[in-house]
Parts: C-alpha cells; structure tokens; sequence
DNA sequence: CTTGCCTCTGACGTCAACGGTAGGTTTTAG
DNA sequence: CTAAAACCTACCGTTGACGTCAGAGGCAAG
C-alpha cells in the first residue's frame, strides 16, 4: 500500500509517516518511481510507535528499542533499555496517580465547604 | 526569601520561577529595590505546580485552576474543569498502562528463546 | 571601597513532533 | 488524453517550557 492509505488505517497524517522514516522507525520500500510502498505489519507498526510515543518515548528512544522488537534480537543491552524504560513508564504512572488524587482533593474540598482549605499548602 | 533560595528548595531553576510568574502561576512581592520575595508556602506551591506540569496540564490551565485551589472558590464550571482534567488523567494513566503492558509483551518474548527469539551476542 | 555573588529586565535560542507550503512528478479516473 | 488526486523533496513555521546571554544594578564581607 502507499503513504496515504497507511495514514488513513493507522490513523497518523501522511508527514507523520515521513516523518518516522526520517527519524529510522518506520522503512518503506521504493516503487519504480520513487513513491513509498508499506505491508500489511506496517499498520500495526505505525500503531505501536504511536503508543510509545504516548507514553512519552522520543524518537530516538524508540529508534533504539525497535531493533530488539524487529528481529527480536536481544543483547543484554537492549534487555536493560526495554526494562529502563518499562520502569521509567511505572514511575510516571505512580506520578500521574498521585496528580490525580491531589486534583481529587481540591475537587472534594471545592464541593463540600465545610472542610478546611488545606490542599493547598499540603505536602 | 529570595529566588534563588527559593529555587534550590523548589527544585526548580530561578528562570522556571520568573517564567511561573509570567503566567500568573506565582506571585512574589517585591524588595525596595525591585528584587522578589517569596514566603513559605511558595514552595509547596511550586511542587504543585510541578507536579501540575508532569500531569500534562498547560500553564493556562493550571492558572485557570489555580483560584479554586488558592481561595478555595467554587463555581460550577470550574468544579466541570477540575473534573475534565482529572478525567484526562485517568485517560493518560490507562494509556501509559497499556504501553507498558507492551513493552512488558517485548521483553517476555525478548527474554524466552523458545518462543522463536534469536539472541545476540555482543561483537 | 571593592570584590564577587545575586538579582533584574529584555530578548533570542532550543528541542520535539510534526504542520504547512512550494514546486514538481506520478498515478488514477473519466 | 487529460485533469484531478496522490506523491515526491526541501524547507520554513509552530508550540511550550524553559535555557542562555547581555548589560546593569543590588548586597554582605573583608
């Protein structure tokens, strides 16, 4: 398939493909003339970057990573990256969690008046 | 206190304070000379900001809420902003939690040589 | 008083992940 | 065959939260 059906299927826009492909994360194959050509893996692919970079990956981060999804060759070093960055998803998890319940705290405080203003100094 | 105290019990670098002010996010009063000065509570306030920013929230949205947690007012369309933000979070958490459910599939399959993996040695 | 760190106000630089445009080629529909 | 739609490369623009630098003034110590 060509650029512009991927973009559709995989939900990204045309330059967000170009894009990954700049940045090493996404190949493409050449028609004769020049135009890019994807298989059918290259949908699930485009959804996988997307949700990495969902979780706050960046670009080179993830060009690091794909080798060890790819061929699904594993040195110790990629071993350690994938679970770096595992924990490094957990440890922001923990922190939205936290931001969460602080949000909740004002909200329960700003629907009962009774209580006293203490979220805001709290911590 | 001054700035930098202020910044180095904070966290934060002296330029993120003058910007937090620019957005309305801090108020400092100020020295006869024109120098800022924070009290206390300014440090809580910064770790929420913070924290506020590792949400996601913009510093427009953290300025439109930053009056129902300060005086603790209350109005029906920031109780529904406190709830959309909180909401958002929970949204970003269950994302983060199925990327990390990802990356933990990567590392099972990275991990197990019978399930087809080719592990690499180091050249 | 002067040395040296701290602070001030602009104002431009940065970085990431694209968006948008220009100017030209290729593919497809009628 | 032709016109529209899709594609190409190359490059500048955008946004947010600061970093960084310049040039000038403030403040405790020796």
């Amino acid at each position: 398939m060509r650029i512009g059906e991927l973009a559709d299927r995989a939900g990204v826009s045309v330059r967000a493909l170009r894009y990954y492909e700049e940045q090493g994360l996404l190949h493409a194959s050449r028609s004769g003339r020049g135009q890019r050509l994807y298989a059918e893996p290259a949908v699930d692919r485009v959804r996988l970057i997307q949700m990495l970079y969902g979780a706050g990956l960046t670009s080179r981060t993830i060009a690091d990573l794909m080798p060890c999804v790819d061929a699904n060759v594993s040195t110790p070093e990629s071993r350690a990256r994938l679970a770096f960055e595992r924990d490094r998803i957990d440890a922001q998890i923990a922190e939205l969690i936290q931001a969460r319940d602080r949000l909740d705290a004002v909200i329960e405080m700003s629907t009962s008046p009774e209580s006293g203003c203490v979220v805001a100094h709290a911590e």
